[in-house]
RNA sequence: GCGCCCGUAGCUCAGUCGGAUAGAGCACAGGAUUCCUAAUCCUGGGGUCGCAGGUUCGAAUCCUGCCGGGCGCACCA
């Protein structure tokens, strides 16, 4: 339990029995009464608005019940002090004792700390990437990758069944586009000169090997074919080998998915049909014709009678098309049977992480889910920002078209895995994002990653150290969470161990929130408080560590380095990042 | 024109379901190393939380309207 449930419990006891006590009518509303960390470390370790919330339903003083509530949970063996402040605020000052507790279970729990059973085995279906098969990933897809791979993690620790999926955008235009794109290469790779490739084409290099290939396993037999006859044929190998290149680089950034689902598999098991007559039979289908969209000017715009689905039932601004003029499904249509057969799979909570360009589609789909599934299932959309790539502080330009954007296979090469999934959470996920290359490559103090790995890996030559130092000390688990903690009792410790025990808050808020970045920022705390008081060793040797004639007092602290690495570890873990031991 | 996201220190950004005196990094100025890793630490200046109303014990946070930026807007995905 953590140190917030565990004031939670007992306030809410007393609360019950204030409540019985004054013969209540009606049992207060709990709802909105909070625990927490006060924002400024002067008002306690944690404070709760409960006076204030309950003295609102009850009609009476916020103070004075404050001062009751106060009095009670003064009581308590962990509550060192409690008092009344400002408006109606309890601030709950907690006993050293009880965060050495914490520290104590922290060491206990091992790898394990932070963990929860919240998600009580549930199912929850995290789709993400989704890239099309049309060319590499690019650094926005990495970004996309790492919060919805991390989200998945946090989900995980937090006892959901978390299932990992990438939709393939088989099918569509697009993928005739890269058909045509690799018959050129064939053509090429023939020794047919192709001059200037049409508009519309994937210009890529990457698709050089695939035409190569396919010359020289079909020879000149589609050289003159009419499209039809090899377009299909085409289309696969074209997408069999960017989904080879795009697993490729995932792979490398650390992330596995469960299962990759196809859409034109979707489309050829006749899912799409019937979701479609489903939805029909059901009255949220029907013809008709979409006002022309006010403000700007399309061109080819002409009043059309369409098929269309009844969104607007559900929460959108417009009903929306599922069929293309010349009768093929829409990508929303197939989308639809996707998350219907997501749903059908068992996935009453569904997570999608999309790039800023899909915002406009959040809308329609999570109105889908709930048509689909009859309002059982939820869609919870996370959208990324761009990523602008630096270099030095230059804007990159970036052009699809002319096809040199900067490939995430580019950028994991150059600054290393790790750091790329570590720059990707330092910003919220609906914020944009610079990733400066100077600066992430430099390894200098502008890269927090490294801020972070220092940590660890002082921490790490602590223990080192400590072996040869003391070498007839044991130094293991055992030893350490059974050792002299109530020698530490320096503020500053008993501020890191504090800092420490909100972890598992911090990540039980961040995977229901569904925001990685909580994370950095968090392991950015705790390396700072460390680096701190390693700091202080330097001024005056009795805050050192390691101390060689005061073993007792050096396992103590020991115990309290261990818990910073057990904790940086885990949320690096967490994060996708190796922790290192040591900096070279 | 409509929808979604955003606007917080010179710069880049945190800020939990509405909490108290709004935080961090960078940059800037100064200081700390014979000693556990100075890739670190300490100190300091820095703010009309875009603007104006509203809701209430209390608003950066919620509501309305404006201003500014990003993304999107039938038959692409």
């Amino acid at each position: 339990m953590n140190v917030f449930q565990h004031i939670r419990t007992h306030l809410f006891e007393q609360i019950e029995i204030l409540s019985n006590e004054g013969n209540g009518k009606k049992k207060p509303d709990l709802s909105s009464i909070r625990v927490e960390a006060p924002r400024n470390s002067s008002h306690g370790d944690l404070t709760t608005n409960a006076a204030m919330i309950l003295a609102k339903q009850t009609n009476t003083n916020p103070v004075d019940l404050a001062r009751v509530l106060s009095e009670r949970l003064a009581l308590l063996d962990d509550v060192a002090l409690s008092e009344v402040a400002g408006p109606g605020f309890v601030n709950l000052r907690l006993t050293s004792e009880y965060w050495r507790s914490q520290l104590s279970t922290l060491l206990l729990a091992g790898s394990s700390y932070g963990e929860s059973t919240l998600g009580e085995g549930l199912s929850i279906n995290v789709e993400y990437v989704s890239a099309n098969p049309t060319g590499p990933l690019h650094i926005g897809h990495g970004r996309g990758a790492v919060v919805g791979d991390v989200i998945a993690n946090m989900l995980e620790k937090m006892g959901y069944r978390v299932t990992r999926e990438y939709y393939i955008n088989d099918s569509g235009v697009q993928i005739e586009a890269l058909a045509r794109s690799v018959f050129v290469r064939y053509q090429q790779a023939m020794g047919i000169e192709v001059s200037v490739l049409p508009d519309g084409f994937y210009p890529g290099e990457y698709l050089v090997p695939v035409g190569q290939q396919l010359a020289n396993s079909e020879g000149d037999r589609w050289l003159l074919a009419p499209d039809v006859d090899w377009l299909d044929q085409f289309a696969a190998a074209g997408c069999k080998a960017m989904m080879t290149l795009i697993k490729n680089d995932l792979n490398d950034l650390g992330i596995r998915h469960n299962i990759f689902f196809s859409e034109k598999d979707v489309h050829q098991n006749g899912k799409t049909e019937e979701t479609l007559s489903d939805l029909r039979l059901r009255g949220l289908i029907y013809e008709g014709v979409l006002d022309p969209p006010k403000g700007i000017k399309l061109e080819d715009w002409e009043p059309r009678p369409q098929t269309l689905f009844r969104a607007t039932k559900f929460g959108d601004d417009l009903d929306r098309p599922l069929k293309k003029s010349n009768g093929d499904w829409t990508y929303f249509a197939a989308d639809i049977a996707y998350h219907r057969d997501k749903f059908e799979r068992g996935f009453s909570k569904m997570i999608d992480v999309w790039g800023a360009d899909h915002g406009g589609y959040v809308k329609r789909m999570v109105a889908a889910v709930d048509a689909i599934s009859n309002g059982q299932a939820n869609l919870d959309v996370r959208i990324c920002q761009l990523v602008n790539v630096l270099k030095g502080g230059v804007a990159v330009k970036m052009s699809k078209r002319a096809g040199d954007f900067v490939t995430l296979r580019e950028v994991i090469d150059q600054v290393g895995k790790d750091v790329v999934r570590y720059i990707m959470l330092t910003r919220r996920n609906d914020a944009p994002l610079d990733f400066d290359f100077a600066a992430v490559t430099e390894q200098s103090r502008d890269n927090p990653v490294f801020y972070v790995q220092y940590a660890h890996a002082r921490g790490c030559s602590l223990l080192r150290r400590a072996i040869q130092v003391m070498p007839n000390m044991t130094i293991n688990t055992h030893a350490l969470s059974s050792s002299e903690l109530d020698r530490l009792i320096e503020p500053e410790e008993i501020e890191l161990m504090k800092i420490l025990s909100f972890w598992p808050n911090v990540l039980e808020s961040a995977a229901l929130a569904k925001e990685p970045h909580r994370l950095t920022y968090y392991l950015h705390e705790v390396a700072s408080a460390f680096h701190g008081i390693w700091s202080r060793g330097d001024k005056h040797a009795s805050l050192r560590f390691i101390i060689a004639n005061e073993p007792e007092l050096s396992l103590a602290r020991l115990a309290l380095v261990k818990g910073v690495l057990t904790v940086i570890s885990g949320g690096l873990s967490i994060i996708g990042v190796q922790p290192v031991e040591e900096l070279k």
